[in-house]
DNA sequence: AAGCGAACCTGGCTGC
DNA sequence: TGCAGCCAGGTTCGCT
């Protein structure tokens, strides 16, 4: 599920409910998600405050008054849902169902306030880990990740240089997070086609013999940045209408141009083709062949 | 060293 | 209705 614009849609739906607030109780189902969870976990964490919840690519980073954050990453599967004080409702429903505990509900946040935050995550890609507010830059999950599509570094030289002497086809190299970080299959396939370049080429050929940017690398960084920021905006007013932050994909996803459209005609101005599926590094990858060259 | 494919795990959908 | 097979938004490991 979660992307860049889903892990900052959750964060902007969470942090209503959990920053100022101090977690009373932390209740951990199983030992491990991906990986195992921090020794003491739940004890790190209950009677702290969370100050704030930040992200960092697809992480969200959560600092605590014991001067600790909390990374989260929420994998493929991975979903928060908010749980509002039972008492604000006199429905008997509603505080039957706010107690119940659904299959793979890994992580409960009880919140002072009453509210609870639940982490379910049914493939259990996802994971937690506690650090160190200052070591946050050395963690093995942080280090290595590269630019912020959405911060101000990225345009067309940049994405030129960090591609430089790729053979590897952009599709990978979009999805390097060494290189960018945040960008998943989904907005990579969206990216291309609104640029206009096939998913195939090589990287590095986003580069002329010049040494200069290729005329498209800064199309495909404009079109890096609006897609994922047109994602956000939209997984913002779901927010605010259903006060959730499950982070599903219902409010975008009939905005996708290529994604899942295998067969349907391409949407490009001008362009008569029709999005084919082909499998690169295992993935799949929609793009009109017509006009993605 | 870059660049692949496999692995991790569960559930949902398709087609026989 | 049942069941096998394929697919899924991510990351990491191990092998060329």
């Amino acid at each position: 599920m979660p992307e860049l614009p889903e892990v900052e849609t959750v964060r902007r739906g969470l942090a209503p409910i959990m920053e100022g607030r101090r977690l009373i109780r932390v209740e951990q189902r199983r030992p491990d998600l991906r990986f195992p969870f921090p020794a003491r976990f739940t004890e790190r964490l209950e009677g702290q405050t969370l100050i704030a919840l930040g992200r960092r690519a697809k992480y969200l980073v959560a600092d605590l008054s014991s001067g600790e954050a909390l990374i989260m990453h929420l994998g493929m599967s991975g979903r928060f849902t908010i749980i509002e004080d039972g008492q604000s409702t006199l429905q008997g429903e509603f505080v039957h169902q706010a107690g119940r505990i659904a299959a793979h509900d890994h992580v409960v946040f009880h919140l002072e306030g009453g509210a609870r935050v639940i982490y379910n995550d049914a493939r259990r890609f996802g994971f937690m880990d506690l650090v160190p507010r200052d070591a946050l830059a050395e963690n093995r999950h942080i280090k290595g990740l590269g630019i912020e599509p959405l911060g101000n570094e990225l345009d067309g030289a940049l994405l030129a240089s960090l591609f430089a002497g790729k053979k590897t086809p952009l599709k990978a190299a979009l999805l390097d997070q060494s290189l960018i970080a945040g960008l998943g299959n989904i907005y990579v396939c969206e990216a291309l086609h609104r640029a206009g370049l096939s998913p195939q080429r090589a990287a590095g050929k986003l580069s002329l013999k010049s040494g200069k940017p290729h005329p498209k690398a800064d199309l495909l960084a404009t079109a890096i940045r609006d897609v994922l920021s047109e994602a956000v905006e939209a997984g913002g007013s779901t927010l605010r209408d259903y006060a959730q932050a499950d982070g599903s994909l219902g409010y975008f996803q009939h905005a996708f141009r290529a994604y899942d459209r295998e067969g349907e005609a391409c949407s490009n101005p001008g362009c008569t083709g029709t999005i084919r599926r082909i499998v690169q590094s295992g993935r799949s990858t929609f793009y009109c062949a017509s006009c993605q060259k």
